[in-house]
DNA sequence: CTGTTAGCGCATTCAT
DNA sequence: ATGAATGCGCTAACAG
């Protein structure tokens, strides 16, 4: 039926290992014979069985991915990030989502490892206990995506989620802003967003401020939330001069509703984001924000899985960093 | 080290026929063989290799993707669909990303048949001759996403894009608009969005209409192309009473143009724009549109890959329609 | 540099 | 309803 590996070593007149060999290229090997055998794998149009390969070795060119969500804009760019780094390695991703439910990711990460993968990749530092121990313990490498602000099972790629919340605050407070409100998500499912606001309010104390008021929306950000949620706060109080919103899709909400209601941007209220979307670069006003390459997160997490181990129990960390975006909103 | 079915067999003191049966459900098992096997699976912590499952067995649970984009947001939430479909039945989604490349969608095809998934989901009717001929002839099901307007490999799930496009033609000229525009980005690479566009001048035509003018971005459409293609327009033709666009991207670009520039939506100039994006809902104005269920057709591609084949010829062709939004700005 | 020999862990006959 | 035997296609020692 389909051409199997013997096939191409009796075409090539090698034997099954060397064949193998040249197709891996594994060991010295010579010229004869790679020619031989990649000729007979052209003439018999010859496909690996990867099923077969990872049984007899017990490991396999498969990378499993963790992602909360789909929906937040900023996972499908981690994942093109990693489809990048992937690309032309031989190496494929097995996907997952777990819309923030940490016992979809315990079951996820359970089937990911039954394909003995080169490494999971997943998101953030909180997982349960059960996750732990088997991503722990297992030798395919752990990335853990986004956030450097704990200890990383094995690696860690992204940014300080609190230096980022206090960057802007130093930002904020150096352009003069002294009113400050904040309109944010749901903390439980995102911990990155709380780490920011904490970072926030941290380096507001520092100087001597506080929040002025906040609303916070009981599920995932969206622009609708955001929307929403500044029109309430804007309905408690009216001395704010600047909000910071927990994410980018909010802070478009926030100046969706001001747009709508005719609120002028920077001259009665100031807005500024975080994540640095693309869409915020040319909304009517360019969002003041804060720039994570998510990108490169994912880019980066696969270079970080290819590196050879220092050693077994060094933890590795790269930051991956932001950057303010001036914009025009703040 | 790890457990293996024999192990569990053992354990359960039955053959390792009788546990493997026990685990996929399969053939007559008695109650006493089936509560040992689950409480040594249980106490063993046993977990199945899949390699060897698929090695044994010719196939395996999973399912290749092959998307062209993650940063169109449309194929983030077809993939959402996707997942939400394969959620439950043990199957893993294997995913690539072509950027529109026909010959990265070749050479994915063929990585990811050497894993004998149950099926291959990939976008469009348009491959190169080696990946038809890869697809027609493994017994992997294939779908191919977002368009019905061809004879599908095998099956399709989507809608008409030549339909949406009258549609949206007729829809327009019943509301009275007669100087249509049009704005768009390459063709090339997004088939479906000159489907559209043959099925709006179609009608348009019928009506003894046709486009007045229309700019085409020579790229992958986005936001910020929208915005700088529609003022390219307006610089050319100031008598333009609507403006439908390639899609919600370019459409949002469109309205944020006029919202930056002061142009009246509506009153001066009215915005149509393809595919009913969540964030379109809450813009300053809703935007007018068509949408399309990516979520859905991820679904339901899932759900004929498991529908049980009619016959090896019979090909399947799963509409999942369209509606027309009447937003703000039309 | 190459071939020989053994499995890898499971699903699947075919018995019973 | 169960077990024994066989092999899926490949990689990994090892010996030469």
């Amino acid at each position: 039926m389909t051409a199997t590996l013997l096939d191409v070593a009796r075409l090539a007149q090698v034997s099954e290992a060397t064949a193998s060999r040249v197709l891996r290229d594994k060991g010295p090997i010579s010229r004869q014979a790679r020619e031989s055998v990649l000729a007979a794998v052209e003439k018999l149009g010859y496909l690996p069985n990867r099923a077969a390969g990872a049984l007899a070795s017990a490991a396999s060119p498969l990378v499993g991915v963790i992602l909360p969500s789909m929906t937040n804009i900023v996972f499908p760019e981690v994942l093109r990030g990693i489809n990048a780094g992937l690309a032309g390695t031989g190496y494929q991703a097995l996907v997952g989502i777990t819309d923030y439910d940490l016992s979809v990711e315990q079951s996820l990460v359970t089937s990911l490892l039954a394909w003995s993968p080169a490494a999971i990749i997943t998101t953030g530092f909180h997982h349960t206990e059960s996750t732990r121990r088997r991503l722990g313990q297992g030798k395919a490498r752990v990335v853990e995506l986004m956030d450097i602000d704990a200890e990383p099972i094995d690696i860690a790629v992204g940014l300080s989620h609190r230096k980022a919340g206090e960057a802007v605050a130093r930002h904020l407070f150096e352009k003069g802003y002294r009113r400050f409100g904040y309109v944010g998500h749901d903390w439980n499912s995102d911990r990155r967003a709380r780490l920011r606001y904490d970072g926030l309010c941290g380096e507001l104390a520092r100087n001597g401020l506080e929040l002025v008021d906040q609303t916070l929306f009981d599920g995932l950000s969206s622009v609708g939330a955001g929307r929403e949620m500044l029109a309430r706060l804007l309905r408690r109080r009216s001395d704010l001069d600047i909000v910071v919103f927990s994410n980018d899709d909010m802070a478009l909400g926030g100046l969706f509703h001001c747009l709508a209601t005719g609120i002028r941007v920077k001259q009665e209220l100031s807005l500024f984001g975080f994540n640095g979307l693309e869409i915020g670069d040319v909304a009517p006003l360019r969002l003041s924000t804060l720039r994570s390459n998510r990108f490169l997160i994912g880019k980066t997490a696969v270079e970080a899985i290819f590196e050879p181990r220092s050693s077994l129990h060094t933890k590795v960390v790269h930051d991956t960093g932001f950057e303010i975006i001036e914009g025009e909103t703040a």
